[in-house]
DNA sequence: AGCACGCCGACT
DNA sequence: GTCGGCGTGCTC
């Protein structure tokens, strides 16, 4: 009577049975009376029904005949709960009832003598097919199809799954990140044949690398090299990631690029058009409008295109056969995305590669501590420039110390240490010259006059700042007055106004430079290139333009500003937002120069003067293996009130070697940076009411415990949600803002 | 999340 | 006697 094979896929029991705690309900005869309908509200109700073994209820709509179930991914409700829902295929929607395709459900409604009422339409897509459904109850039958298109296929589902199980957070979340909303003119238009692959390319610029032309013939073979790529500094990097996915085609396979924002992808897309001519990939990008995202989308998803270079949502792109992904500078946190639970690009694509058996080339002027440990444990290989090859390429960079240097008349005026008004003053004779200065509110607001420690709060240790109008000392937390302050760490009591921004600094460099033009890119207003013309021009981090034949030469001002930040991974961000400028410098050959004013005693000033960021990563990598912290342990933050953090932690069922770190009190959110922003699974804010103190706990597993973290986070917090606990919590893999 | 059902206090 | 409090459970 009932199937012999229990649903595909399915996780439940056997169609057809069920537990014996439920003798009120009729045992399902056999799967197709099972799902013959109930519900009177379908319009289009086929003529010529097919009637099943036995079809005996008069008024039913016809259902597919081969497999009648669609399993649905629904979006809105009870997403927490990561389940699944069955519902009948209705025969007029058999054909376009494709798993993947998205549907409209009818969710919530009730049953009165026999007949289905209410329930609200919602979204979904299919999961899969199936012979018959697990659930005892009849199934209601899907509301609509609204195309056939397959935008949920069962490679992404999984990829999703993962995501969501890395990361502790639900499957709705990730669905919402990985699939664009429908837009129905990019649909309607039809699929293209892909071009055939491309040649295999020539190394080009990749022979300064010793194992480049091996790496890229390794791809164009089929095969899987997975590499950490220390780029050489210069114009050629993006050329370089084109070849490597020219390569990937040539195998026949797909390639996914991602970098951290569009003037980087936009540099790698158009070094893809000059290599490959257009129709062999596409750029997805923020910007586009959501019709021409799309668009492109569908392209990759119906394998028109096999190539994808885009931004940090582009880790989803559904591309065939994918033979390889590339990241390009990982620790830029653009990659980090913002929405829950918060994936970032290098671990998706890592999983990507690992599940898909696809290469991967995790490429940056600098390497992250996590791209030390793919070195480090042996999943990936190094790929890096010789030193001679680093000499050729990189400029000279010298560092001078900030302290006491304003003894020149125009130095003083641009706020610059004297050898570095000089420096710039003879470059300019030649090119360009950047300079580049701490973005504000990225660095503490005011510091310790001889030390350079940051100003905080003798109350609550939050950050201090001078008001305007009166210049007296107010802590930016909790907004004590600070009477009389003097530097924690050395006794003084001499305060410095922290970093002067970019805007003031181009005014001043202005007047101490009155024939230069002085142009400034930042937070708003980004330039993407200037001209090779002598010019001044300020940025700040990430907002450096590239110049045209290569700047002359940079100033990197305020070093002490970026490494005084109480974060983990100051140092590794420091040296490579200095590694990022200095790189757009002519080579020593030519002239460039690179400037650093800061303790040349600093591990990253040191490594800065080197070149050596792999080097660095490895030191901080040790570093991080002493302390466990991650990447070489896995943590995980829990937030909320402290019962609720308490009762998480109590129920937690932390896997072997796992401890705990606090809880101690999270500060108010403390301006933009602050505690706030949603993730992992738990969503918003976890106040009930503002202002109410909440707690953090750290907790942390050592390596290869992670998967086992995560599923234990989620089953506390799932836990919370079943026993109605009304005290939100919010739970986070690998959280950002630790410091 | 909504929206049912279900078992105990003050009203026409 | 009934209307209604929101506690508990279900949604294919």
């Amino acid at each position: 009577m009932s199937s012999e094979h229990p649903p595909a896929g399915g996780t439940g029991r056997p169609a057809g049975r069920r537990p014996p705690s439920e003798p009120d309900r009729p045992e399902p005869a056999g799967q197709v009376e099972q799902l013959t309908l109930i519900d009177p509200a379908d319009p289009a109700a086929p003529a010529g029904r097919r009637r099943g073994r036995g079809g005996r209820q008069p008024g039913a709509r016809a259902l597919a005949e081969h497999l009648p179930v669609a399993r649905v991914a629904v979006d809105k409700p009870l997403s927490h709960l990561d389940q699944f829902f069955d519902y009948a295929v209705p025969l007029a929607m058999d054909a376009d009832a494709v798993p993947g395709a998205r549907v409209r459900v009818r969710f919530g409604a009730r049953v009165v003598e026999g007949r289905r009422e209410g329930g609200r339409l919602e979204d979904g897509f299919i999961v899969e097919r199936l012979a018959a459904s697990d659930y005892p109850g009849p199934l209601a039958p899907l509301a609509s199809v609204l195309s056939p298109e397959p935008v949920l296929t069962p490679p992404l589902l999984a990829l999703c799954r993962a995501v969501a199980d890395r990361y502790a957070g639900t499957l709705a979340d990730v669905l919402q990140l990985a699939v664009p909303p429908r837009r129905s003119i990019p649909e309607k238009e039809p699929a293209a044949d892909p071009p055939p692959p491309p040649a295999a390319p020539e190394p080009g610029t990749w022979a300064r690398y010793p194992t480049g032309p091996g790496y890229l013939d390794a791809l164009a073979r089929g095969g899987a090299p997975r590499a950490v790529w220390t780029a050489l500094p210069g114009p050629h990097w993006p050329e370089e990631i084109a070849r490597a996915v020219a390569a990937t085609l040539a195998s026949g396979r797909g390639a996914l690029a991602v970098l951290p924002d569009g003037r980087q992808a936009a540099r790698v897309d158009a070094a893809l058009t000059a290599l490959l001519g257009p129709g062999h990939h596409v750029a997805l990008t923020a910007g586009l409008g959501p019709e021409e995202r799309y668009r492109r989308w569908l392209a990759c998803n119906r394998g028109t295109v096999r190539a994808v270079v885009g931004t940090r949502a582009a880790m989803f792109a559904p591309v065939r056969d994918l033979g390889l992904v590339v990241v390009w500078d990982d620790g830029d946190s653009s990659h980090s995305e913002p929405h829950a639970p918060q994936p970032h690009a290098r671990e998706v694509l890592a999983l990507r590669a690992t599940d898909a058996g696809a290469g991967m080339l995790l490429g940056g002027l600098s390497r992250t501590v996590e791209g030390a440990q793919l070195v480090a444990s042996g999943w990936a290989h190094p790929l890096e420039p010789g030193r001679e090859a680093i000499r050729r390429a990189a400029p000279r960079v010298r560092t001078i110390e900030d302290v006491d240097l304003h003894r020149d008349d125009a130095a003083r005026t641009a706020r610059l240490p004297h050898p570095a008004w000089r420096t710039a003053r003879e470059a300019l004779a030649s090119g360009p010259v950047l300079v580049q200065v701490p973005r504000r509110g990225y660095v503490p607001r005011l510091a310790c006059g001889r030390c350079r420690e940051p100003a905080r709060c003798t109350a609550c240790a939050g950050p201090l700042e001078a008001r305007a109008q009166s210049g007296t000392l107010h802590c930016t937390w909790c907004g004590r007055p600070e009477a009389d302050w003097h530097c924690a760490a050395c006794g003084s009591f001499r305060l410095r106004a922290s970093v002067v921004g970019a805007r003031r600094t181009a005014e001043e460099l202005g007047r101490a430079f009155p024939r230069v033009p002085v142009r400034t890119s930042g937070r708003d207003g980004v330039l993407a290139t200037v001209p090779g013309t002598p010019a001044l021009v300020v940025a700040t981090p990430g907002a450096e333009p590239v110049a045209e034949g290569g700047y002359a030469a940079a100033l990197l001002l305020d070093a002490w500003a970026l490494l005084a930040r109480p974060d983990l991974r100051a140092g590794e961000q420091a040296l490579r937002r200095w590694l990022s400028a200095a790189a757009l410098v002519r080579p020593a050959d030519s002239g460039g120069v690179v400037l650093i004013v800061g303790d040349p005693g600093l591990r990253p000033v040191q490594a800065l003067v080197r070149w050596d960021p792999a080097g660095h990563a490895d030191r901080e990598l040790a570093e991080r293996a002493e302390l466990r912290f991650p990447p070489v342990s896995r943590m995980a933050s829990v937030t909320g009130t402290p019962s609720a953090v308490a009762d998480v932690l109590a129920t937690l069922r932390l896997p072997e070697g796992a401890d705990v770190l606090g809880p101690v009190p999270v500060e108010p959110a403390a301006g933009p940076g602050g505690p706030g922003g949603s993730g992992g699974v738990g969503g918003g804010r976890p106040a009930g009411r503002a202002d109410e103190a909440l707690e953090r706990a750290l907790v942390r597993v050592p390596p290869g415990h992670g998967a086992a973290l995560a599923a234990a986070l989620k089953a506390a917090y799932i836990g919370r949600l079943l026993r109605k606990e009304p005290e939100p919590v919010q739970i986070r893999v690998d959280p950002v803002d630790i410091g």
